[in-house]
DNA sequence: CGAGGGTTTGAAGTGCATCAAATAGTGTGG
DNA sequence: CCACACTATTTGATGCACTTCAAACCCTCG
């Protein structure tokens, strides 16, 4: 199911970044548009690297990470479908501002960064649409920092479980983990055994079931209660969901 | 030495994001500019809380932080003369994103963030400026989030003293820090018995001397080498500086 | 001199990391 | 359908880093 040129048009025009642009400037990205698909733990480019284009997911998750001189990394964030990543290397000097590989086999759209990049200077709409994309993930970013600060490995599953939920059921719910475990780990920075005995703990406290991947509650409550008063954002914490982005 | 107007809209002049704005559109931000004098500790606005001015330091120091239901605070930023804050606000629901406080003394000046908003929208010249102002701070918070992952105590603190040093000097070094330890240690995200000991522990390492707030050494290169290889930046890690800005 | 904040030191506890090994789960070829 | 290989996950044991609580010390400033 690769897209073809009509099908990735039809992609940017339902990107809300790219909403208010002119179809014209569309065409001419979706023209130099390039399909990508990966298995799982291809290296699509590097920190540091001279940045010609940035990406967008059409299926699979991604993992944008940073990696010391001594070989640790350190995971940014972790992306999926309808999530873009690499174009803000725009404002960085032309260079990426983190690695990104697949976490999952993918499907992705790789789009030329200068055309965005001149598109910007010209037209205001969109200076104020990445301005308000960008703010939108400053905001994720600082309440992660405050959570590593704040809060310990289980409140920090609970809040990840939270925002990955429809935060307005109150009834019973049942939650997907989206990726591997090991892979919530790293994004929550922590290791995979703190993870699994978080998890334990988490389910001990809040009385959540857990089979596999599978996370069941009867109310959302349940997490509210154990973790929320451990965070700055009060409950129904819009804008924090996972799957919600801003430009990274 | 309160700003008058003229002498508010000199500062205004001489402020990067400003640079290519209109006189006029300078003119009217700085009619409308307050002056505050503020002793410590005073609480300038919390976190949540409608944005209608950000601020500007002229001299002193402000702690951004987050503060959660039970209590306990993140400590965002503390930022110094010549930073701004606040103005982010526009592109957040025209609420705060964190709250503000006087770490010493300051003396700042307020702006109305409505102007700014009505120009943003008008002049392509300061969005731009603005999304190159906010890609540098994100920079920065991407880094504060790795070192927080992968750092150690000692590292941060080591890492912390060479983005306030002059990266470029060769010789001898001496430093100060800006503020008080226990400004630093929550800055850092470390408790202030923790801080005190990893300086012990730093000093330790490298041969650094530590007299009060005062701190020397022979050559950066004795920080570098103890904990630049935890790091994914290499050592001259220029916009990096403590003292450097982006868009709050 | 004395009060009060900032800073250091000590002792004890907690949380997470690490290393090692067992177990569960998944996909493979027979 | 089963045995095997391989990976993901869990569990156990131990150590280290940081926190917490308590007390001492130090410095500055009235």
């Amino acid at each position: 199911m690769t897209k073809d040129k009509a099908g990735i048009l039809d992609l940017l025009k339902n990107t809300p970044l790219f909403e208010g642009c002119e179809p014209s400037f569309l065409e001419r990205l979706s023209d130099q548009s390039q399909p990508v698909q990966a298995g799982k733990g291809k290296l699509l480019f590097v920190h540091g690297e001279d940045a010609r284009r940035f990406y967008m997911i059409v299926r699979g998750w991604i993992k944008l990470f940073r990696e010391t001189l001594d070989g640790t990394q350190a995971v940014v964030d972790i992306l999926t479908q309808g999530h873009m990543f690499g174009e803000t290397s725009i404002f960085q000097d032309d260079t990426y501002p983190y690695s990104a590989e697949t976490a999952e086999p993918a499907e992705l759209v790789s789009l030329p960064l200068a055309l965005v990049k001149s598109e910007i200077e010209a037209n205001p709409q969109l200076a104020l649409a990445m301005l308000s994309s960008m703010a939108r993930y400053r905001k994720q970013q600082d309440q992660e920092l405050e959570h590593r600060t704040l809060q310990n490995a289980p409140q920090r599953i609970g809040c990840f479980l939270l925002r990955l939920a429809d935060q307005g059921s109150e009834g019973p719910v049942t939650l997907h983990l989206p990726y591997d475990k090991t892979l919530v780990a790293s994004r929550l920075g922590m290791q995979p055994e703190t993870f699994s005995r978080a998890l334990g703990k988490l389910k001990e406290a809040t009385g959540i079931k857990i089979k596999g991947a599978t996370i069941e509650m009867e109310a959302l409550s349940q997490l509210v209660d154990y973790g929320c008063s451990a965070c700055s954002s009060e409950f129904p914490c819009k804008d924090l969901n996972v799957k919600k982005s801003g430009c990274r």
